[in-house]
DNA sequence: CTTTTTTTGTAACGCTCATTACAAAATCCC
DNA sequence: GGGATTTTGTAATGAGCGTTACAAAAAAAG
């Protein structure tokens, strides 16, 4: 709670910025193309001082992939989650993926998660479950809010919540794939209208 | 055309053989994570082989890009042109898709091109421009194959072509992002019809 | 059988990697 | 101000990296 003052020399450098700045080396260049020199560097501190705050480069990655799960990958779950107008909410939320993974602030492209994390499931320990548990999180959280425009009477009862809303999110991973690959946020926002009518259209038979 | 005999001592590799298992390698691995070591282990060669063949680590990896993408990249493309009707087809095309990002002989699970190569995008040279050319080379498939069914009646005139081949191409991404974290078939062949169903929908006013 | 050509396996190259030992520096406590 | 504590920057560690030099081996040509 308090901000109690500890005894020794203080630290030089802030925590959230450092682990911000490793998570943009981390996604430019794949886990094992970060190399320390790399990150020490975009981190603004000495090996040693990323040894003991984050036990070593495993545990800072696995540290980057946390954060980054529950800040930017969250932001187009925050604006469908808040938009009143359901086909509004859908409409933001692909914008915000467009938005990051176009013009984040590290200067990556694409989604961490897509085009980095999912390279290291192969291989890194804990990572795959990570990302699973990424996976399973967001299908829900947006398969909850199809359910609530249910309750309202704003989507029909028969609208199967669960299979449009993995349909959502596969959907995003094909955006932020060719963002990836280099197309801009002038090629992705042409297809955001159509997807949005895809995701909500009324089921068919 | 002729097996002309050369002098010299003879290769004890088969090249494509050799090609096929530094891909998996990289696969699995990533470009960075593949070391030599592991290359030449799986192929079955020394380095001076390798280099002799394919020049360097970096060359090596950008004939597996293009070996990939017109081997395994293709067979679920070829199974959406061959299959006679067009539902059966798009069924067929995910399928594929399944088949070979669970089950790939190499170990590997999901795609190459999304889960290894969309990393090396951001730093590797040559492998971005790969990706883009992989990525509009598809969407034109797949909307030659929509196109086609037009034409013969088979889906109605007003049919979103272009639209439908990127809405079909990028739930594909999410299906193997989904593979490469760990799903297997069984979680995957459930969306399959949904996903089948979207992609054909008439489209709406 | 000798020469020529090509590929082989071994062993080395310099370099960069992740990691850490250590002493100087900076703060709080008494 | 002196001692305790923590972080700092420097510099070193051994291991592993991608790459290559080289000589032995295996084939065809003369």
């Amino acid at each position: 709670m308090s901000v109690t003052k500890k005894v020794g020399r203080p630290k030089a450098f802030d925590r959230d910025n450092a682990l911000a700045k490793a998570t943009g080396v981390f996604w430019k260049q794949g886990y094992e193309g970060a190399s320390m020199k790399l990150l020490t560097d975009a981190m603004g501190i000495n090996s040693p001082s990323l040894y003991a705050e984050f036990g070593d480069k495993h545990g800072l990655y696995l540290e980057a992939i946390n954060s980054y799960a529950t800040n930017d990958a969250c932001t187009p779950l925050v604006a469908l989650e808040t938009e009143p107008d359901i086909t509004q909410a859908v409409r933001a939320f692909f914008e915000a993926v467009i938005d990051y993974s176009t013009h984040h602030a590290s200067g990556a492209k694409g989604c961490f998660l897509v085009s980095c994390v999912a390279t290291s499931a192969g291989h890194v320990e804990g990572t795959a479950e990570l990302l699973r548990d990424a996976i399973t999180s967001t299908d829900s959280r947006i398969k909850a809010r199809f359910d609530h425009e249910i309750e309202l009477g704003n989507l029909p009862r028969e609208f199967p919540s669960a299979d449009r809303a993995k349909l959502m999110f596969d959907l995003r991973q094909g955006m932020v794939f060719r963002a990836r690959a280099g197309f801009d946020d002038s090629d992705l926002t042409g297809d955001t209208e159509k997807y949005v009518s895809s995701v909500l259209a009324k089921p068919e038979n």
